[in-house]
DNA sequence: GTTAAAATATACTAAAAAGTATATTTTACT
DNA sequence: AGTAAAATATACTTTTTAGTATATTTTAAC
């Protein structure tokens, strides 16, 4: 059971996630904050210490939901084909995505890659982690006999990763969902190349 | 000959440049730039109307002179598949990048996306022209018997896109140019199937 | 070279944002 | 139910940032 002071905190959490998330940490005053939350300073400052405080927080709470949901999602693949397809389906939508705003991961990493060293940090190990987990569903699928031994599974995994993160940047800012949905088709292909 | 005033706009416009595309629109003070131009308020707001004026131009200038930059790039090409090479190579170094901090055209997208519509849709003609450049190039080849009429230039034009620019993001988050380069290389060798 | 206009500098005000001190309310333990 | 501790609200101060008014300097046309 959580404490009323845990709930509070998730609550604030749960609430400028996506906030921090549209509009980056420099972007977000904690009046903003305080708004969206209906809460007051004294909560808010009950539960962190400060700005730099709450915007790690926030971003951290938004890297793991984020990474958690992708976990989840492609664990419910039998094979590595069907893990590595269930990956990229979960980004045919980069208009209302699962937190809204876009992926958190990437739109972090681009704030943070030149004045948040320690979110930068954070963001790196979110991406080496999630890019080793693809490379390893893909040299899992090598091994036991799905895929051929010509498929890289290192740069295939950067390259759909690459890919997908790019495609939901611009689709997003074009407004339309429909080259997301063809790349999607085309780095299933590019797969199935490899299929045996 | 440009007048005095007008080369003061261009330093500024120029030495903001990579301090935006650093810190982000939200990230930057107008002290900040005082400071990195070494000039006074009265200066800069005999230049500009305000915070969001200079923001806007500044994006503006950076976004033409990024796109220019590729554009010129491009051109050194003669056949279709220099072009596209060409462009690729031009991306081989997401650490050191043209105008310091990454992709202009990229960072701008991920940050004006959701609170700075005017921005957005510059970013979005930027974007849409760059992709239609891509996919032109990809056309022509088509016709003039370089490529296979199975490459979908739109697509693709999207593909390398994406890939190129959210290569460049994954690369400066974990410090390291070694998978781009190799994500170079693989798009290089997928066009490759296409020729003829 | 003089001079009016343009450009730039200085010193200020206004607004927004962060942060704090303290009072009140709520929680959860006895 | 009573009470200490924790959580939250209110009202304030401080700091940062944007913006302005005015003075000085520089530019370029005559």
């Amino acid at each position: 059971m959580l404490t009323k002071a845990e709930k509070t905190k998730l609550f604030i959490l749960e609430t400028a996630s996506p906030l921090y998330n549209e509009k980056g940490i420099s972007g977000v005053s904690i009046d903003e904050v305080l708004e969206a939350t209906k809460l007051t300073k004294g909560c808010i400052y009950g539960h962190f210490n400060g700005k730099d405080d709450l915007s790690e927080q926030v971003v951290d709470f938004s890297l793991k939901k984020m990474s958690q949901k992708l976990a989840g999602v492609v664990s419910q693949g039998k094979t590595a084909k069907e893990k590595i397809f269930l990956y990229l389906d979960f980004h045919k939508n980069p208009i209302d995505t699962y937190i809204a705003g876009g992926c958190p991961i990437f739109n972090t990493a681009v704030e943070a890659d030149d004045h948040f060293p320690s979110i930068k940090n954070k963001v790196a190990t979110v991406l080496e982690t999630g890019m080793q987990g693809l490379s390893i569903i893909l040299k899992d699928g090598i091994a036991n006999g799905e895929f051929s031994k010509e498929l890289n599974a290192d740069v295939f995994a950067f390259k759909i990763m690459s890919a997908v993160e790019g495609g939901i940047v611009i689709s997003r800012t074009i407004d339309s969902k429909k080259l997301m949905i063809e790349l999607i088709k085309d780095l299933k292909k590019e797969l199935e190349h490899y299929s045996l």
